[in-house]
This record gives structure tokens, C-alpha cells and sequence, in this order.
DNA sequence: TTCTTAGTTCCATATATTGAAACTTACGTT
DNA sequence: AACGTAAGTTTCAATATATGGAACTAAGAA
């Protein structure tokens, strides 16, 4: 499979366009009716109502009848819940995370890194411990996430690069960085360091500091990071943390270690 | 495809076969080489092998070049997540679980019902509230839980008839009920109570009150259960809970209600 | 080396998918 | 009620796609 480059929207498959249709289901934020997906389609009337109907028999969408409107279905979760407990870092790391969470009682997230953006993967909330299933499968920017860049900057060179083109450089904040060229220079610094941080560039008062979890093979698999605001901590006094922080990537690092891990 | 057998469903599609590969994998609970799914597929080698190659092109899967397997794909997490915030009632709920685990201190899980299958999708647990994930998106048996016994009894009767057909009743405990009838007949009863009750049906041990979820259509969206041990509580000291759990089930069914249709 | 086994590619054929247009509801208007 | 309009569904020939037997390559084992 090594040489076969696939062209970025060459789908011409089944599957790939049923997926598509799937997407843009799941993207609104409520159940969508037929011409509401249809509206933003490139296929045809009838193409479209079997894809739905493909998509809808096979559980991947939910139909009300009474409604007549589409839903991303149940069987998603289900299958999400094996693309948990396989392939994301959460279920290894959940004890480190809850260490870490009672030592520093803040914020704390687990992420990895797909496609240059980030996935939140886990979460824990001082005050309230359990808002995880809000943020987990949540995505967000690498660009201007302390866990974004700390993965980003220990990518392979490659998979770095294509990273970067995949960030839309958008000035959150007027900390954010708006180019690749800033954000190659901060990763040099943060190969360094051994940590990020997130300094206002997604939003205004939030900061946090991140490191990146490697396997013994140096590949970067994710993150850690400890989030608050500038009410709270100085980005020095947030520092402090460090060595919690780097303890528990660590940890995580090497309970990963004994799992087998896909990655990317 | 002059099969042998009659494959698993009338699928006909390639995104049904797609699909069929994808939970394939998603099954075993590690990730897996190419030959392990050739074994038990109905599909021939280079069939399997391109449908192989478009999930992970698509992301539903993920490929590990240096180990040559393949797992659950972290699209299909983020997938999840929109359904998640779309189709379940995690969401909505929350606040009332987290309220009603203050309340009684006991596990309560949140389920809905999909296919006669009990998907549970939020849970709270006494002694350590963080063990959620490995239990949202998990699936349960209908016909020997209480939250799936209350879902069922307040089915319409083509949907219970349904739901019924697809239990497999296998005997759990000595507690079990192992046929429809005995099943049907306990719907009645549920129907009168409100609540239904799992007498160490699925566990020795287990018992739960369970409530079901209903739409102001009287239409089933999920059940809210309190769990504990013999150990602890007897049915009747269980059943002391009964208010606050019917209270914690209408408040989500209210909450659900106003959530379901804003506007559109 | 040669023999296996695992994984990948070829290519003629069979099959599923396509989409314009016709059709059927469902609904709002007069 | 009748009409008009928009949403959703079905048809069917043309076509793009998927299929799978077999040939091929790569990597280990004997």
C-alpha cells in the first residue's frame, strides 16, 4: 500500500460519497430534512435519497418519520466506542489523568493528532469532573492549542509539514500565530523546552501548558496539557507545573507503551 | 456472489460490505492483520483487500504500516460526537444525573434503545464517577436489564413486537426470563408500575429500578436506572428511590422535550 | 537456495450505481 | 373542494464500479 497516494477529493467510490452525505448530516447541529442536505450536495436528487436511504438502513443515520429528518445514528457510538478502547489513548491513560487531575486541580486534556487537527480525546474539570462527554471527539485547531503545537513539533518532518498546510491560520486572539513560518519557529523552541504553551492565541485569558507523549520509538501518539486562566495563574506560576505535567506524558508514554498502537 | 450461506443481511451495497468489514474489526478487541479478517469474511482476498483500503482512506479505520493491522479509525469518533450531541439524550440529561447521583449515591446508568438493544450513553457511578467511558456507547441486552425493560413496555406494539424478536433470552441467572411470554407479561405490569424492576436477571447479585424516558408523544427516547447490590439494598429499600427517580426521568423528558424542537 | 505465507495488482466480467424525468404525496392557497 | 407548489419517491437504460480468479511480489522459514 506504501506507494499509492491518494488524491486529496478522488473518491469516486460508493462509499466514499456515502460517507460524504454522512458528514454533512453529522455537521449540522440539528436533524436535517432531505432538502436541507440536498441543498449543499453535489449529487442529484435520487443519488442522494439512496445514499440516505443506504446510510439510514445500515444505522450510520437515524430517520424520524414523523419528522421526516436525518440524524447521525446509534450505531456510530457503537463503533466509536471500539475506535475508543483501540486506538485512542484514553482508556490507558485515564488513571494518570486523574492522578494528575488531583494534584494540579485544574483543567487537564488528552489529545492526539489526526490530519493536523486536534483530537480531544479525554478531559478532566476541577469543579466538575465529568463533562467529558462534551469534549471528547471534539476537534480543534493545531495551530493555536498548546497540545496542537506540542504534537505538531515532534511530528516527523513529513507528517509535520502536511500538518502545518492543514491549518487554516486564523487570528483567534492577537496572540495567535497567523503563519507557518512563526509556528515552524516556535516548534524549534518547543523541541526544547519539552513543552508548549498556549499563550491567548485561541482565546483571550485562557493559557495553558502542554507536552507531547512519545513512544519509545519517538513517534508522538499525544498530548497532555493543563489549561486555566490568567486570573487564576501567570503563565510563570503555570510553569511550576511542569514536571507534574512531563511526569504524567511520561508515564502515559510507557503505559502505552505495553498496548500496541496504530497511530496518525 | 453465489454465496453459500445467506450473508449476515440482505446488504447488496457496498457501503453495506464496507460496513460489514468496518465491524469486523471493530469487533476484535485489538487490532488486526489483514489475514485475521480474510478469515472469517465472506468477502474474497483482493474484495477484502480494497475494502479494507478504502475505510482506512477514509478514516474509519487506521492503518499501522510498521505492524500491518488495522483498527477503529478516529473519524469515526468524531462522527460519534456529532451524534452523540444530535441523537442522544447525554446531553440534554447531565445536569438531572448529576443531581440524582448526589441524590441517592448509587450507579445510575442513562440508556436508550436501538434495535431492542440497550445502548447505554451516560453513566454515573458512586465510588468513581470517571468510569464513564468505558461504558457510553457500550450495548446491553434488552430482555434482562431494567433500563431495557422499561424502554420495551413503553414501545408502541410494532416496535415492541420488534424489539422482542430480536432478544435472545439467554438464560443470565436463574432470575432471567427466558421467553417472550413471560417477557409480554411483565411489560404489563411495567406499564402499570412506571418503573421496572431487574431482580438479578442479568447478574447475581444486581438489581435496579429502572424508569422510562417518554416524549410528550408518549413515544420511548430512553430510560434512567439506579443500580446497586443485594449486598446493600433490598428491592423494597430500592424502591424507596422510586420518587426520586421518576422524578429525575420527567425532568429529562421535559428538558428533552424543549431541546428536540427550537426552531426549524 | 526453495518453499510458504501474507499481501498486492491485473483485467475481463458482472453488478451496483447513476440521474433525468416521471410520478406521488403532502400541504398551503384561493 | 380544487388548484398549485414543493418535497419526497420510483423507474429504467446507460454507465461507472466493484468483483474475484489468478498471477505476482515480498518477506520469512526450512
Amino acid at each position: 500500500m506504501g506507494s499509492m497516494e491518494t488524491p486529496p477529493e478522488a473518491t469516486g467510490g460508493t462509499v466514499g460519497k456515502a460517507l460524504h452525505v454522512l458528514d454533512m448530516v453529522a455537521e449540522k447541529m440539528r436533524p436535517v430534512r432531505f432538502n436541507d442536505v440536498l441543498a449543499n450536495s453535489p449529487y442529484p436528487k435520487a443519488t442522494l435519497y439512496r445514499l440516505l436511504q443506504t446510510l439510514t438502513t445500515q444505522g450510520l443515520l437515524s430517520y424520524d418519520e414523523e419528522r421526516q429528518t436525518y440524524a447521525p445514528g446509534m450505531r456510530l457510538v457503537r463503533l466509536a466506542h471500539s475506535a475508543w478502547r483501540q486506538s485512542s489513548l484514553a482508556p490507558v491513560a485515564r488513571p494518570f489523568l486523574d492522578a494528575l487531575s488531583q494534584e494540579v486541580g485544574e483543567t487537564i486534556h488528552l489529545a492526539q493528532i489526526d490530519h493536523g487537527q486536534v483530537l480531544y480525546v479525554d478531559k478532566r474539570n476541577a469543579a466538575q469532573p465529568v463533562e467529558m462527554f462534551s469534549q471528547a471527539g471534539k476537534v480543534g485547531p493545531g495551530y493555536c492549542t498548546g497540545v496542537g503545537k506540542a504534537m505538531m513539533a515532534f511530528l516527523k518532518p513529513a507528517d509535520q509539514e502536511q500538518a502545518i498546510q492543514n491549518q487554516s491560520f486564523f487570528r483567534h486572539t492577537e496572540h495567535t500565530l497567523t503563519n507557518a513560518d512563526a509556528l515552524r519557529s516556535e516548534f524549534a523552541e518547543i523541541r526544547e523546552e519539552g513543552v508548549a504553551y498556549d499563550r491567548e492565541e485561541h482565546e483571550p485569558g485562557i493559557i495553558c501548558i502542554a507536552a507531547p507523549i512519545l513512544s519509545s520509538n519517538s513517534r508522538v501518539i499525544g498530548a497532555l496539557s493543563i489549561t486555566t486562566t490568567t486570573h487564576k495563574y501567570s503563565l510563570e506560576a503555570l510553569n511550576e507545573l511542569r514536571p507534574l505535567l512531563l511526569n504524567a506524558a511520561n508515564e502515559i508514554a510507557q503505559a502505552a507503551e505495553n498496548w500496541q498502537f496504530p497511530s496518525s
